[in-house]
DNA sequence: ACCTGAACACCGTTCAAGT
DNA sequence: ACCTGAACACCGTTCAAGT
């Protein structure tokens, strides 16, 4: 009657590198609400209970799953000599990051635990580049807050062709920040 | 045995208003995740049921909220002559509303049938005015991301000296934007 | 018009128990 | 170490029924 319990002859490990990416998807192809634990782990065959031993909670899922995103921010930025052309890279690349997961974005913004270290390495990065190309402390938040709106507003975008330019816009709009608060000498 | 169904004899109709004031107070007092239709319900004496005549579902409720919150932002600004001076202060009270209910506006983020048409009557007033004064199309977006960015990080403020500090560095950070963009002719 | 209880289909998380 | 079922305390929302 009952069915078997504990871990089945067979059974496969789930890895938790599938974990984050399965609910990468799930937190993508919906409105925001896809992401469940009961739902993650339907998908992957699993049960809830079995996630809590690989990414702990809900919050402990999303703090992986920034990790895993904005880790690709920093990777293969090389230390440039050009400031401004680092600053630049840094910017676009973390503009695009929260353009292809602007669910996980809003969930860490309403998930304070779910904080990564590594957002604050870019902003510690940026914050430092920008101390040597101007002398506008508030330029970094304006440049993060304005990466942040406009990459949510990416969501939006109907077609690839309106979103590749809707980040040409992006680049100008910094551009042109760039140019006025710290113009190149 | 079973308590009596209907309308009490000398039940008490909810007023909307009470529903919409005691919302927002779940939704700041706590993390965001105070606000629920069953604990709204409780706290005003009332079945959850009884709340979807008044304000429909809880999109219908978001979106109350963010017509009563931003409504204020609109209230009493008088078309004034000097652009400037009125793009300085629709901005400066949005700045504020924001930071006065941070979980309002994350909560309206992630539910896009909650947008009001208030919202949309403030950033269409916003853009024919600094149409006015500046060529450069996106100033709009980046005053704006960066009025809800600035707001929300007003949430973590450990006290009131604090946030005082933070909106006097936002005012200033405002002023150099639209000096940079649309220096005073 | 306005409020009710019961019900449905979900949640996250803890726990003790299996292998 | 890793997975399990059962249980607890919640959700939003629909429905038919009361006054």
């Amino acid at each position: 009657m009952t069915r078997p319990r504990g871990r089945p002859a067979q059974g496969k490990t789930v890895a938790r590198d599938d974990i984050l990416n399965v609910a990468l998807t799930l937190l993508d192809e919906g409105d925001g609400q896809g992401l469940t634990m009961r739902a993650l782990a339907a998908r992957l065959g699993v049960t809830p209970m079995s996630l809590y031993h690989h990414v702990g909670d809900q919050a402990g899922l999303l703090r992986a799953l920034s990790e895993r995103v904005y880790t690709e921010v920093l990777e293969g930025i090389d230390k440039l000599v050009d400031h401004r052309a680092e600053i630049r890279m840094l910017l676009t690349r973390y503009h695009q990051a929260v353009g292809r997961h602007p669910q996980l974005t809003l969930a860490i913004f309403a998930t304070p635990e779910a904080f990564s270290g590594v957002t604050r390495e870019i902003t510690d990065r940026l914050t430092t580049l920008l101390a040597e190309i101007t002398t506008e402390p508030m330029l970094c938040h304006i440049l993060i807050d304005h990466a942040h709106g406009s990459g949510l507003a990416l969501a939006s975008a109907r077609n690839e062709r309106q979103a590749q330019a809707m980040q040409e816009q992006y680049q100008h709009a910094l551009d042109s920040l760039l140019d006025r608060f710290a113009p190149p000498s």
